[in-house]
DNA sequence: CGCGTTCGTTATAAGTTGTAACTCACGCTA
DNA sequence: TAGCGTGAGTTACAACTTATAACGAACGCG
């Protein structure tokens, strides 16, 4: 942070419309969806002609590729500052929950359907191990109850993916199940498949947290 | 099958290239997602022009939710016939997982990333809930071990959104956990987020699902 | 102060969805 | 069987979109 200062005025100006862009992208993306994102429209609404913003990002595809990055990101800093502050495994889950919920269509960018063709870039997966790393970290050290099943022993062998992280198997396959249960309760939530039924998501969330913690 | 008789000619020829412009679309949507469906694509490949289409889909958008009534028209029978062969939950969670990855695309037409304004037709809600009645039938009768919590008296006190299903409140939070854990789980794995990890997602998903039986 | 980089412009190409108006042919009915 | 109406497919068009090319102007660095 202390390189601010080396930072020309035209960079200034340009990381500046860059991140205004940005906003009005993610706006636009939470009114109508990711697929409804148009540059023109983001153009006029900045005052200036569309083919200006291709001085900024590449292509369509580019700008929806860094707003995936950010969030990525969001989520990376989220959750390494709440781990940071000492809180433990159902306090990252309550983390994850509240930032999903903050903005729903930002965790679709990182969690929604994925386009068939696309591959993100190396940084992007980077930053996504990192997220993975966090939540091993807080899933170490806690008691393990039960034998060791031969899915666990298969993840304590192919442990690469984890940044060959030196958690137990039993923590392994607790930081998938960590992800998976709390993901699919909060993507239906999020994609509204419980509106309308009565209950509280967040009590069917708290829930699968208890379940997980028992285990 | 046997009423076809009574249809007129230009009813069945409608119907035929009404099945065939699904048929184009889901391929179309199987190689580059949702957003990348084009009526005109669809319309050159079929040989003839691209307003020509207007006359079998009101909209691009009507022909997508035809495609989401399919889809859910889909699960709910492979869900219906499944459990019509007499299968317990476990054989319900490898049907819709069969489903699921015999075309992804199409499970992600249901449970995927939401437009922000779209409402799904009446219609279509009501499969919704045949689905959701199938796994209450199957869910109900199974022993329930622990006590009732806070939640599942909450559940068997707001239990329309299943049709008023007569289950206990346990069988209710039961088919809720079985939805959203494999959800959970195969979501994942069909948006490829665990390619690279060097496990076997099924061994995952039968993992979440031997937790689901004992639980 | 000048000169080069960068910004924003308009023009244009090639797409898209969707409407309007016009043929033409199919098939029901008289 | 003859005719007529309905529905299918066409082209033309409007209003969008992404993206490129070429031009002018302004900004700021040396």
């Amino acid at each position: 942070m202390t390189e601010t200062g080396t930072k020309t005025p035209r960079e200034r100006y340009r990381d500046q419309v860059r991140t205004e862009v940005k906003e009005h992208a993610r706006e636009q993306i939470a009114t109508a969806g990711a697929s409804a994102l148009s540059l023109n429209a983001i153009a006029k609404r900045m005052g200036m002609s569309g083919p200006a913003l291709y001085r900024y990002f590449a292509s369509r595809d580019d700008l929806i590729t860094e707003l995936i990055r950010d969030a990525y990101r969001s989520l990376a800093d989220t959750f390494r500052t709440t781990a940071e502050s000492g809180t433990d495994l159902p306090g990252l889950a309550h983390a994850l929950r509240g930032w999903a919920l903050d903005d729903p269509q930002r965790y679709f960018l990182i969690y929604g359907t994925p386009v068939p063709g696309y591959h993100a870039p190396e940084d992007i997966t980077g930053i996504a191990s990192e997220i993975m790393t966090i939540l091993l970290d807080a899933s170490t050290g806690l008691p393990t109850d039960g034998p060791t099943t031969p899915f666990e022993v298969d993840l304590g062998a192919h442990r690469h993916w984890a940044g060959d992280h030196p958690a137990p198997p039993a923590a392994l396959h607790r930081a998938l199940t960590f992800w998976t249960r709390l993901h699919g309760v909060l993507s239906l939530e999020l994609a509204g498949h419980f509106t309308g039924m009565g209950f509280d998501p967040a009590m069917l969330f708290d829930s699968e947290l208890a379940g997980l913690a028992e285990q």
